[in-house]
DNA sequence: ATAAATCGTGCAACAGAAGTGCATTATTCA
DNA sequence: TGAATAATGCACTTCTGTTGCACGATTTAT
């Protein structure tokens, strides 16, 4: 994607496009994979981790991605797609986390099942995550 | 419960009961809701964390509890109940965070429903956090 | 155009959770 | 009783996430 689309994205969420920012962008979308802090210092090894830190908090806070707790204790990071709306109300998608390859992904068009909770039970959110095996990954 | 039940219970499952572990136990026994090492080392202050920590493990690796991870960021434990078979395969049931009161229970008898995944993907685990409102916080 | 205000970046330091190495103490077993 | 084994306690480390503060860049008002 070019960078002055990626520059007019950001823009709409109202978030100021700079150059780091924009290679952040564009690191996540060129991902299939979410993205923890970690990644992303170690493929931007030149930016300072506050920097990356504070942009992702940055792209969080407008709507841009959404966090994703897959279960291996750090968190990741996904672009949010058209539609999503995981700042409004939670965008009850599931996630998947390859035992093999160690790379979560979003599965936008499987929504977590409604869960019937005992009396005096009230749901507001939901986590779920699925483990295995992806299909890049094959027997 | 009796100090002699609990000794004969950790006894069934290969873990020798020291003073300690009797006392984990029963902590773990009286409270419905999971606690995290945090939780134990504050209310054991004379006890180690190491000690503590390697309880839990030795715990955990005899299927006396499973771990939860229920999006806090801090692990939580509690104790299997009679038919948990964790160990073998996962347990399916899902857990219950209250955004109120902070706490988080099993809830054994609600399982995670199966999920219909994408061509190529194979599940192997799953965890289900629900969070929202406990019955012990009524509005 | 210039100054003031705001925003982004980088360094350092810190906090919390989890985990390891090693010495000491307690328990089991020969 | 003594040797082997297991449990405990202390110190230290790693990893992730987070904050304070100073400096530089950018925007906005005059
Ligand atoms: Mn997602
Ligand atoms: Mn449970
Ligand atoms: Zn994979
Ligand atoms: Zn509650």
């Amino acid at each position: 994607m070019k960078t002055a689309k990626i520059e007019s994205l950001l823009q709409k969420s109202n978030v100021r496009p700079t150059a780091m920012r924009i290679l952040v962008y564009n690191f996540l979308l060129e991902n299939e994979a979410a993205k923890s802090l970690t990644d992303l210092e170690n493929y931007f090894d030149k930016s300072d981790r506050t920097t990356l830190y504070r942009t992702i908090k940055t792209f969080e806070d407008k709507g841009v991605v959404h966090q994703i707790d897959d279960g291996t204790g750090t968190t990741k990071y996904a672009l949010c797609e058209q539609g999503c709306n995981c700042q409004i109300e939670t965008d009850l998608h599931l996630h998947f986390y390859c035992n093999i390859c160690d790379e979560t992904v979003c599965l936008t068009d499987r929504k977590i099942p409604n869960i019937n909770l005992p009396d005096g039970y009230t749901a507001e959110d939901a986590n779920l995550v699925i483990k295995g095996r992806c299909e890049k990954c094959p027997e």
